[in-house]
DNA sequence: GTTAATAATTGGAACGTTCCAACTTTGTCA
DNA sequence: TGACAAAGTTGGAACGTTCCAATTATTAAC
């Protein structure tokens, strides 16, 4: 049949009104009488017609596409799955389509996506910075006024908005809870030290050894990358020092799985004879067994209101650069000992 | 400075030359001399040029977006978000960005999503459709000739193309493992019983057990939800039979982890005293304790392949649908008592 | 020195929509 | 009856690009 796709003007020649009058109707505008749009309403769906957004988009240099995006350094790791989820929902129902890439924490990578997400006329972006990326890379994305909230780390001197947790008192928690338990040799275990949000973890672990009067010691501090795999081999480490610890603050969920391989593998059972705390909270943690301890970060959560950041700012028109933390607070679970309804636990 | 964005026009008038000209740079044509196109390129760059693909592709009718929409029912299960990844790898070193909405298993958001999307204009579509998805609800994309690659999933009587796993050989050759270790009760546990791809594994267990002489049995399929939680339930109901299994064939690997986490809470050791296979070969399997055993399907491998199929779709303009298996096998690891290397195993 | 071929460049129309200003119709009031 | 307002409707211009046919500049061939 009709070769080309169905067009307003098409839409209009068949309801027999103009297409401006189509185009009314599209917006669902008051001007149009109520039995014309009935009856164009009626002859669209019967054409199969279907809203180019592009060209309304070219028309319209103000108001910009309906079209988010977000990058993530590292969709694999469920936290940042989960993030996007979180995201997905509040744009999706505020009539918006994200754009989702992975840069697998490649800087290159990064700046192609973002650029091929401008070309696309996205109108605003959340990103989680790959590794090392400097404020001058968002450069052309402030000065060409996209808004953009910048998640989970946060890139100092860029003239953004961001939301990142309070990783700071998330490992104090952590720490507190751990020496109130009795602990005194406790590990910080895992991640990569070139990092702010390392940093930010670490500060929150020494401040509260050197409060709870154990002090601070730079051995205790054993890094590897963040991942499963990491933590299996920084806990090899820390078990072959003279004076082991008893228990470990962890970089975050997957490095503090890996330490609760590497504890079973060597006959330790995590929870009974060493403590482990993790920090995210990703969705396994509730259910592995033991159930981890950790500082729930509620990654969808981060996602939805990184999403509402990003809308607001669009709506406003002027980007006004808002940084926000969120707050975490320490779920307690099996893996730190603490729990009442195991039988036959007993602590090192 | 300039008000509104920066257009070829402005390009072509501050380099002397036409708009025409620019476009011919713009698409690296060869018709353009060597020294205009340096220039051009040097102003492109010096104004701050961003290329508007919206404008262009509203011009060429026929050659669609460079867009690609991927659709899946739960993102935050790990499958998917790697699925994902896999795809974004092929479809990014081909020049295309990526939609990427997820469903949640509501087939109502499914179509909300493939609506906004077609009016992007995306030039083909990955799904993975929600359950109870019907090949009607894909009829106006084929009526429209945008391609598009099922997967995971396949839909009976629809006319795209599709690329599932062999559910039936990774069963088959789950069984056939555990008998070869001496196991004649061997449970088939977790997954919705309505589902197509529950069906086909089923099929391979049903037909394995029959050939390895111990026989079906329907009690011994306890079915749940396909989640780590549903494990640990189906498990329970499983040990609760008078003749309890000494292993267990899973849905999924997040159904196997939920069996591990429930017979440990009953102070049975998989891999030890009972035998434990998955199905997905997640990127956890290989790093938990113990290592799972499982089918391995690759979903990366899956999402490159399913990006693979699509793009050559597009590319051919005629839409020609095709059918692609993806073959799968069994990983020995350790979770059903087969590994050589763990001292003091004994099987039940 | 003319012609033909080749190389490089160009202006205008077109894509599908929205916006604006202008227009028609109908109703109300003096 | 005429003036005015309100309610609906409309044609044309514009958005930023690509395509086409036409043009000019350059080189090659006789």
């Amino acid at each position: 049949m009709g070769k080309g796709r169905v067009t307003v003007i098409d839409i209009a020649k068949a309801a027999g009104v103009s297409k401006s009058t189509v185009s009314l109707v599209l917006q669902a505008s008051p001007l149009v009488n109520e039995s014309t749009r009935t009856k164009v309403n009626a002859v669209m769906r019967e054409l199969g017609y279907v809203y180019n957004r592009g060209a309304a988009n070219l028309r319209q240099a103000n108001a910009r596409s309906k079209i988010i995006g977000i990058v993530v350094n590292d969709l694999t790791n469920s936290f940042f799955a989960e993030l996007a989820v979180g995201v997905d929902t509040v744009v999706q129902s505020a009539g918006f389509v994200q754009f989702l890439s992975n840069t697998s924490e490649s800087i290159d990578r990064q700046r192609e996506v973002i650029a091929s997400m401008r070309e696309h006329g996205v109108s605003g972006l959340i990103i989680s910075p790959a590794r090392g990326t400097e404020a001058i890379d968002l450069k052309p994305l402030v000065m060409a006024g996209i808004p953009v909230v910048l998640v989970v780390r946060n890139i100092p001197g860029a003239k953004v908005s961001s939301l990142v947790s309070d990783n700071h008192a998330g490992t104090f928690a952590a720490v507190e809870h751990l020496a109130a338990l009795g602990h005194s040799r406790i590990a910080f275990v895992g991640g990569f030290p070139d990092t702010a949000v390392f940093d930010e973890r670490l500060g929150g672990y020494r401040d509260a050894m050197s409060k709870t009067g154990t002090g601070f010691q730079e051995e205790l501090v054993v890094s590897s990358a963040p991942s499963r795999a990491g933590g299996v081999d920084a806990l090899a480490r820390a078990m072959a020092m003279p004076e082991p610890p008893t228990a470990a603050v962890c970089f975050n969920d997957a490095v503090a799985f890996g330490v609760c391989d590497g504890l079973r593998a060597r006959r330790i059972e995590p929870g009974k004879d060493f403590a482990v705390v993790g920090f995210d909270d990703v969705i396994e943690a509730k259910t592995t067994v033991p159930a981890l301890t950790t500082i729930s970060v509620d990654p969808q959560g981060i996602g939805q209101r990184a999403a509402q950041m990003l809308l607001k700012q669009i709506n406003a028109g002027k980007p006004e650069a808002e940084s926000a933390v969120s707050s975490v607070r320490l779920i307690v679970r099996e893996s730190c000992g603490a729990a009442m309804n195991k039988p036959g636990r007993k602590m090192a």
